[in-house]
DNA sequence: CATGAATGAGGATTCATTCAT
DNA sequence: TATGAATGAATCCTCATTCAT
């Protein structure tokens, strides 16, 4: 699976040497650090213990003795991820005056500063690493090709003033992500039909795609 | 890791006396519909050539051959389960008239229908699994409760008359979903900012989720 | 082990079709050929039953059927081609009158004809060892005795005072090896003739094989 | 193939508590040792790693962290015997005086008594053949460029008019056939001492090699 | 605190070989 | 006769994990 290495983890910055007694409070998050790394260039399963020790500069059993295995090292990853990012959110959402819009725009704002800061945590978080996914990808754009191209349709091809093709690739994106979520939530939820499903997500979607039309 | 198994593969109707001389044209759909099983109920690196073999009633050099690899078999079926996908989306949106919107509405019926009929599919097409993600339930969800709430406050208790809370939770999680999409889309186009982003999502779905207050 | 391919074996002129019903003493030998060529290619232990089955035009069960293992293949072929060999040199030998080194110096010749007609043959022959050769002694065997007979012929029963038959042996031991490393040597130095290499195999034996009848 | 195992490697010392925390230069020459007996016995492809392993008083992933993979192992072994043997090789020949044909003398001696004390290096070095190879070649040269450059020297640089360099390649190479060729039978005739192979081997082939030089 | 050395367990893959047609 | 289909049995190799220092 050699095609399946993104782009190898940026080496870091592990100092040959690796110093002795350094108090946990400095070690630990240089260690999480390093595996976000290495976890998000190369997914969970793809990632083994002993590049992220090196990564880290750290022995194996460091990694073990801190975290306990594999799978405790990326939680204490995701959580610690998780943590951050939710702590900029509801610190932007705090900083919002009282109108849940505001508070949403906010929100999202730090959402997208933390993507655009902490790449490998989204990636780690939120994308799907760690599967042969290369030669996915032209079945996936066919998918969203086909919804881009029905929203295009919708907008309309005169009133698309400013955005342009890639504006309607990046919306049908964002369609395709929301019916996959709300799919995802389906199957956990299975009393709804497939019509109330659609119902639900032309509901949420719809208008802000016509939206687009006409100023708002 | 034992606790990660989710739920055993249904098992498969794998007739113990596995008939010798199957012509190929009828092993290989049976081969591909119970490795589906397998990769959708444990993801791909946790699903072992020999469990998919036992599965499917067959041994493991069959799999060899007919799909080559582990990977030949994972594209194999993730294909057909993507053409199976989109050919019922492209005949429900040909079954429609030449309206946009009603081509997405069918099209949508359809990829929810097919959802439906094909739960282990869609876990294979687009969940992430594979990854020790129970835990992290815990964090996801109150990224889900965030913008829940801030949903919930915009479309107004008083007026989510027949949704309840559930709609909320269902709305979010397709706000986040998109929300999710568009920044993977962005990190493919990193030359936005990230209030730009945030324009996005908002044009997209906040007419949305305000029209939720008010008879569409 | 990719570096180990010294060339792919010239593919083979199998039929497409592969008759049917053809008879025994037609498709034996044509089998025979092409593993002969892949064996020579690949070493016994890299040449797949179903690579040597492709390359003859013929199925795997036709394989066995003939010759009942790998094994059997390839020991028929040792064997045939052994019995080539020895043929041609007896033939040679007869040719020659009854001067021992005559007979010597035209078995050679046909020696190294014989490994310049049939480079595959010289390969398993001579090149492979590491391979179930036990029973491969007997033809070798016969190729070490026609040596010593006429070594011991030249050193001349009489005059063989200290050494007796075990001497004669060792030497045609070493006749033998030093032509079979010559031979070695010539397949990659090809740009000279069979007799070529007999002068330098006889001016560097004969005149040893000679100084054990008189006191050096 | 049950009857193609000539004789079950020596068992080997492996002590069963296998000590932990052997300093690696220990345990690599002990791994070496016992891979070379196992591969001795069987040759390169009928030696399993597991065997190996367990001869060896040693877990399999040891061997793959020490010497990477089976080739790798292999030539591991390959290379340190090479080294052993043309380094005794060397020390014999500068111990002797000037005369090129008393170096090739106690050149020869060292060969014996090294194939003599170790059998088993022998037989992988000069028996196996049709295997991972290529690497060995350097080796082999050098072997050959020693043997060479002592019948250079006999031949005499002056008299080698016509044949030039590559004569003397071949001629060393049909040498070290015929050496190789002699102990091979010696391995099956025991009850002779190295000096007493030697004398055949310079008795065979001296008198050729001189007469290279004189007309015959 | 820190690690070099070691391993149990299992996974992908291949191949000689044989049915059933 | 001839073969497409099928498999049991290994083999190489990797990795998370742990002692002993």
């Amino acid at each position: 699976m050699a095609s399946a290495r993104p782009d190898d983890p940026p080496a870091g910055q592990a100092r040959p040497g690796g110093q002795r007694k350094v108090p946990r409070a400095v070690r630990e998050p240089q260690m999480l650090e390093m595996a976000g790394r290495v976890f998000a260039a190369r997914g969970f399963h793809e990632s083994s213990m002993d590049e992220i020790a090196e990564a880290a500069g750290v022995s194996k059993p460091m990694l073990y003795s801190y975290f306990g295995s594999k799978e405790g090292l990326y939680f204490a990853y995701v959580n610690s991820a998780y943590r951050e990012l939710i702590g900029a959110i509801d610190q932007a959402v705090e900083s919002a005056g009282p109108d849940p819009e505001e508070q949403l725009r906010l929100g999202t704002i730090a959402y997208y500063a933390y993507v655009g800061e902490h790449r490998d945590a989204f990636r780690v978080l939120f994308r799907e690493t760690g599967v042969p996914g290369s030669e996915l990808a032209s079945q996936r754009n066919r998918l969203v090709r086909r919804v881009g191209a029905a929203l295009e349709a919708i907008v309309g091809a005169a009133e698309a003033r400013a955005g342009g093709p890639v504006d309607t690739e990046a919306l049908a994106e964002g369609w395709i992500g929301a019916a996959r979520s709300l799919a995802d939530w389906w199957l956990d939820h299975p009393d709804l039909s497939a019509e109330a499903m659609t119902d639900r997500l032309l509901g949420l979607m719809l208008r802000g795609v016509r939206g687009f039309c006409t100023p708002s």
